[in-house]
DNA sequence: CGCATAAGTTTGACGACTCAAACTCTAGGT
DNA sequence: ACCTAGAGTTTGAGTCGTCAAACTTATGCG
């Protein structure tokens, strides 16, 4: 129930981990570098999630979380990302500096507070980075989307959302003329040198790598050059 | 430098302390019951803020804070009047509940979000309480006032300052109209019952001791009855 | 197959913060 | 001056989260 803020980071983590693994389940070595910490860190304290029926693992097997973990997760990441929303967009930060603030003080946030800055923020089903926004009763609405990668050249399509949250990455795509709601279309793909061309609406040429490219999500517009 | 968030708790409380002291020093015994903890505790914080260069103490003396630790509070001081401001401001919470909340994330708080709340806020110098927020260069302008349990029979004044923090005394004083920046007058005191009957304008006559009435701070009018 | 390497686990230690309980000092009254 | 009640200090121990280093298991290469 009362979780610490080290179980609640470590909580979150696996959760990120579990969804993007092939097996659905978190490697150990993985969570220890999600939070910075040495591989035996991270095997007691996930010995401890188990001992809170938080999570399941199993000696030299993945870990994945129980029901439990994932509903306190789930919350974690309702405060994280409503967090972002409220740093974008009531004071204003770039999108580029607001996921490690959120890191802070998404821990500082009692229910009561969250409801308040859910309401003020018109109750969003989205952060700053497109990433969906989990609902108070557990609910979350992934949108449909394919990375960028995907496209073939003279596609057109919307960006909706970014699973990169690393600044530098951020302030590349905000020069570019590529934040989420921005539509643009893919100019050439040079597959032997792994890059791509796009062209924002509105904005001039950039090349960037197919690998960040998936690491962006778009949704095709029916429009083809 | 770098308080962790018990040194941020201890440096404020002493501060606070200090603050309402004859002596402009804080007690050992005053320090521990202001964070909950043992005697013992404090005494071991207290040595550990000397050996930081941000407070001094003697053996079975009191404790005062050096300018560095005074600098520090000062900050921490900002963050919580800031985040109450923001709270009720903003987000519209009750004056009685944001004491507890800011508690928590006052510790949580960046130069930089701090910088863009205050902003945000429009730079003020009062939080809902009316306590003077310090400047970020530590600057720090109390507001002149008298305590209300000094006011006369038939004195009129307007409520500049509620220094309890406690919810259950904001709330009554909300429930009877009492909130910063009201006007007031006493309309009768009985010195035997220790306790002076108030009528805030546009309220009707409400009962408090005066050991309550100290704890509000008001600036007379020029009219008397 | 066998075994080297990568991945995971265990162990012993430490720093931060805390308590309970034994101990020491200070101050006030007679 | 004494002596005691209350305030403050010390000591020993415990919890939490962490690391380094020794150890164990799983795996894939040759």
């Amino acid at each position: 129930m009362l979780a610490t803020e080290t179980v609640e980071n470590y909580l979150k983590a696996i959760y990120l981990l579990q969804r993007d693994a092939a097996a659905d389940e978190a490697s150990m070595g993985k969570i220890a570098a999600a939070l910075g910490v040495t591989a035996g860190t991270a095997t007691s304290m996930v010995k401890k999630l188990v001992a809170a029926r938080l999570a399941r693992h199993e000696r030299f097997g993945g870990v994945r979380l129980t029901t439990k973990g994932t509903r306190a997760a789930l919350d974690i990441l309702r405060r994280h990302r409503l967090v972002e929303t409220f740093l974008v967009d009531t004071l204003g930060l770039d999108w580029s500096v607001v996921h490690d603030e959120a890191e802070r003080l998404e821990h500082a946030i009692s229910p009561m507070v969250l409801d308040a800055l859910d309401r003020h923020l018109g109750r969003p089903a989205f952060d700053p980075h497109g990433d969906p926004i989990p609902r108070a009763d557990g609910a979350l609405q992934e949108s449909e989307a394919m990375p960028m990668s995907e496209l073939g050249s003279g596609d057109a399509a919307r960006l909706v959302r970014v699973l990169d949250q690393r600044g530098d990455s951020l302030r590349f795509l905000r020069a570019s003329g590529l934040k989420v709601g921005a539509t643009l279309r893919v100019v050439a793909i040079e597959p032997g040198a792994g890059v791509m061309r796009i062209r924002p609406d509105g904005g001039s040429i950039v090349s960037m790598s197919t690998t960040a490219a998936a690491r962006v999500l778009v949704r095709p517009t029916r429009s083809r050059h």
